[in-house]
Formats: C-alpha cells, structure tokens, sequence
DNA sequence: CTACAGTAGTTGACAAGACAGATACTTTCA
DNA sequence: TGAAAGTATCTGTCTTGTCAACTACTGTAG
C-alpha cells in the first residue's frame, strides 16, 4: 500500500491503493465526529448496529463475533465495554447455560439512531463530496460484493 | 457504518460501505501474509517505503509522521520497533541538534524490497480477483484524488 | 451412567497506538 | 545578550485488541 517501488501498472493495484488512502483519510475524521457528538466509538456503534438490526434486538456473542471484524476475545471485551456504558445487556440463554445473549437496552436503541443519524450525516459531509454522483455509484457497484457475499475472502490459511 | 437503520439511498453510502468492508476483508489477510513470508507488519513496510522512496533514503520523524498512513502518532515508538530489528538507523541532524534522520539500513532496503514484491503478490491474489479489469479501473479511478491529493480531507474541526 | 470430544464464552499476559505532558534544543526580538 | 516563544522528539500512561489457555457446560457413544 505504499511504496511505489516496482508496482506492476495493473488496475488492480491503483484501486487498492485509492480504497486504502481513502479509507485512512476519511475514517479518522468520521470517528472522531462520532465520538464528539455521540460519545461512542465506530466499534461501539457497529456492535449496537447489528443487534438493532437482529430479530429481537438480541444476538449470541458468537453471531455478534461471525458478523464482525472481532475475534472472539474482542467481542467479549467491546461487549463489557459496551455493558458498562449500559447500552446493551447480557442475559442468559434458557437452555444452553453456557451461551449469552447480548441484547440493545432503550437507551441503546436511543443512542444508536440518534447517532446513526448524525453519523450518515458525517459521511455525506466528509465523504460525500470527494466524488460526483456518478463515480459514487460507479465504487459503490464495484465493491457491492464486499459487505453481500458472506464468505470469507481468503481462506484461513 | 454498519447498521441498515435509517440510511437515505444515497450514492455515497453505499461506496463508502464499499470501501470499509473491503478494506477490513482484504487487510487482515495482507497483512498475515505480509508477517508470514517477510516478518515485518503493515506499519513497518509503509515507513520502510516511505524511506526507500526518499530522496537519500532517510526522512525526519516529522516527515515520516506527515506521511505515514498507518501510525499518525506514535512514530518514536514504531521507529524504536523497525531500529531494534535493525531495518533502520537514527542519525543526528548536523545543524539540528534537537532533529533526528531516520535512515534505511541496507538489510531495511533488502528486506523491503522482497517484501514488497511479495505484498504485491498477495494483492493480486486477494483482491486481485475480486473484480473486473474494468471495474478495478473504474474504482482507481474515482479514488485517484485520495493519494494525490495531498490536502488533508477535513479540518481538524 | 460415564468418559470424551465439542462448543460458548471469559481471562491473563502482552503488543500496538493514542494522548498529554516533558525535555532539549532554536529562533526571534527587545 | 537574554528572555520568551516555537520546534522536534521522547516518555508515561491509558485504551484497544490479540493470542493462548482456561472454565463451564452440552452432546454422544460405549
């Protein structure tokens, strides 16, 4: 991603390096926003996304973990960091006394859509002006795969 | 960026789920690969790079902190980290005595060197096949501001 | 039943970064 | 010349996340 040593003029290699740059520059700023306004990080935000969206607004740490960047660890760690901030709450599961289930709290749910909505207003605002409408779409296409296709990219090694 | 809650169907929300979803999908495995075959982490081969690419291969803190898209603080600590591996050596500024050059060793420009022709490999591997040729063109393209541009995006706020 | 493999989640130890002062110089200007 | 202000880098300390080992439970097979 950096170094422009011997790179091969492939397309592939200039798309990765603008998805890489890009990345990097935007994703400060919007975190930091997020943080400022609403007091939570990306991480933050990301978890009660996923259990806003389940059925029930609960999820088992382990769909939690399989639906994020997180190891297994670090869900437990985020989530109790989470817990404290009392916006989700573990409750047992009846029947598997070894599982838990995260589930939002009210005040989760409030923080999440006030938040959710200042912070697609902080992407329009820093991210949205960079490109035309029509080279938005164009990105936006071509890494649909990115976040639809369940499968890992690359296989464990 | 995750929760489907209240977002407007904008262009621009959907390439910058793009982006972060990709990102996250690709880098983990980039960067194991990166560990695997050379030793050395992301942070590592993005200051090596910028080094080898400067002009008598050596940079100030300062200009390696502006630069570096990896570590925007804490360069002293990465820096202690790539001259304990010795990949890279400080010498005094003459003239500046309160500056320091970081300078590539000749085993930093070696290992950089494989590194980066492998890391390219990886690329192609991982994300190469993800897309289209003309799809990766279309993505380099509207992305090409991100590293050419050398302002940052936002204001500090 | 009971032993054993498998699953769910947590914990301890540690590495990497972020942030807010220190520290050690340099420059400016009265 | 001698403050005072500015610059370059480092240090202490806290946060975040990883890995490997551990606890606790479940399911299955003899």
């Amino acid at each position: 991603m950096t170094g422009e040593a011997l790179p091969p003029e492939a397309a592939w290699f200039d798309s990765w390096r603008g998805i890489v740059f890009t990345h990097a520059r935007m994703l400060d700023e919007i975190g930091r926003r997020l943080e400022q306004h609403s007091g939570i990080s990306l991480a933050f935000l990301d978890v009660l996304g996923r259990l806003y969206d389940a059925p029930d607004r609960r999820l088992r740490m382990q769909e939690l973990q399989r639906r994020s960047l997180f190891t297994r660890s670090g869900m437990t760690r985020v989530v109790d960091r989470i817990e404290e901030a009392g916006l989700v709450q573990r409750e047992r599961v009846p029947g598997d006394r070894r599982g838990v289930w995260v589930v939002i709290t009210s005040k989760g749910v409030r923080t999440y859509e006030a938040a959710m909505r200042r912070h697609t207003r902080d992407i329009e605002e820093v991210f949205g002006g960079t490109m035309s409408e029509a080279e938005h779409r164009a990105v936006g296409d071509a890494l649909w795969w990115a976040w639809h296709d369940e499968e890992p990219v690359a296989p464990p090694a």
